[in-house]
DNA sequence: TATGCTTTGTACGCTATCGTACCGATCGCC
DNA sequence: GGCGATCGGTACGATAGCGTACAAAGCATA
């Protein structure tokens, strides 16, 4: 079991020791190699994990036709929120898009843990909250926003969730999660990198101007983030001061 | 109070006798006039309405650029789910989209009641869930679904909440709902009615085929349904046999 | 160094959708 | 029955993104 004081995963970071506790005997460290698929659609979810580094997404597909991203997640969230919602399965694949590490819990134990501790599940249904919103501002940014601005946000989702500035992609994926063709990628990356905001190398974008790039994100970025601040806490890593006022994540709610 | 067996709202409907004493003290009536704003963005919850009928319009907005609906529901669901969640506001508006009437409590006493009841919770939260996945489904659609498939689709989706076949829509409302241009909408509506699926009059548009309609929606539609079936019950008024075998709202979830 | 695979850049014509504008049709109201 | 407002149909050029195809570049391994 690792040290209580280190979890990277903000969720597990942010639980007093009564539902540490309660959740500890169960976690066990698990691997997470790019490309596995953690969850399985359609299929009953057997075991949650607490990603500590890595990213996961969420995947929704017209049949063959399409794949899109409609979501995603690394230490700031939690495979198998659908538990704490009173179901064990969801239509949609969740897979590494980046390999990390997690803490794995079996899902019987992540129930009975989230029925008997209010503060856990409340946890965790605010980030089920902050999910929702993040999904909500995909459709938004899918239905109104060109694909250079939803590339921005993609971008500036994976590097909030990363160590580092560099991110490892491909246009042919970025092109998948857009749902857009990859020479569009390719063209909008340029554009990206004509600002100044990115350099594209093969097989990685790295990050140059983090705020400019957010800027290119338009409004469809913020709102969840936003809402993962004030509910929860710090979603980045090197997050700087909050724009709202300190205190913000503990009386937010009502 | 209206009598117990009475309850259009599906979820009211589904609640055992337990639960409607907990909640019947604090609903009161409440009409849900076309245009009326039930949730502010952004701006706390002071109450949440089961509604009886009508229909609501969760809607996305980048700023003053464009407005999109993101997710709707009627009888089927409950206006401010997001107090199950822990937080109070949304960052999305919610409007009445067809007029109706609807019960209100205020939203101290729903948060109690859910707090005090584990099944009254549960349910709350298998509704956000349904809602969770029909975002996600808007999501996709908007990303990679023509014009006229997602007009069929929300086409279904008012229609599955509604009484009767006639569908009061303007071309202006379902361009801004679908986040297209007007002469779009036109021209897709006129290939829906070429092919005998719906009939287009003034200010409204009125189901011919269903069916048909329903796999012009392509397959964006029916995970969120058949979800909601699975965990919830029957969506539509008229509903025929679900597609999965008897019992299956029941025991579904794990 | 040679080979081969993955990734990226670029080109082509094509289609859906855009923004805008204008006019006819329908409806409610006086 | 006439008026004004809303709603629907259509047209125009412009453009973003499509599907496809192919070649150049980077990287790994032999």
């Amino acid at each position: 079991m690792p040290d209580l004081s280190t979890y990277q995963n903000r969720l597990l970071a942010r639980l007093g020791p009564d539902d540490l506790a309660l959740l500890q005997p169960h976690l066990e460290p698990v691997d997470l190699p790019v490309g596995m698929v953690v969850i399985e659609p359609d299929q009953p979810i057997t075991h949650a994990v607490f990603p500590e580094t890595g990213l996961c997404s969420v995947i929704a597909s017209l049949q063959e036709r399409s794949r899109v991203e409609i979501g995603l997640y690394g230490r700031d969230g939690l495979v198998g929120t659908v538990l704490a919602l009173g179901s064990n399965r969801v239509p949609h694949q969740t897979f590494m898009q980046v390999s990390g590490t997690g803490l794995r819990i079996e899902a019987g134990a992540l129930t009975r843990a989230i029925e008997a501790s209010a503060s856990l599940r409340l946890l965790i249904l605010r980030y089920t909250q902050t999910f929702l919103i993040q999904t909500a501002q995909t459709a938004l940014a899918n239905a109104s926003a060109p694909a250079e601005e939803r590339l921005a946000r993609w971008l500036v989702m994976y590097h909030d969730r990363q160590d580092g500035d560099d991110l490892s992609v491909t246009h042919e994926f970025l092109s998948m999660m857009l749902g857009v063709r990859r020479p569009t990628v390719t063209v909008a990356l340029q554009m990206l990198e004509g600002a100044g905001l990115v350099r594209a190398q093969r097989a990685r974008v790295r990050v140059l101007d983090r705020r400019g790039l957010t800027e290119a994100a338009g409004p469809a970025y913020g709102p969840a983030e936003a809402e993962y601040e004030r509910l929860i806490g710090p979603l980045r890593r090197d997050a700087e001061a909050p724009a709202q006022p300190s205190g913000a994540a503990q009386d937010a709610a009502g």
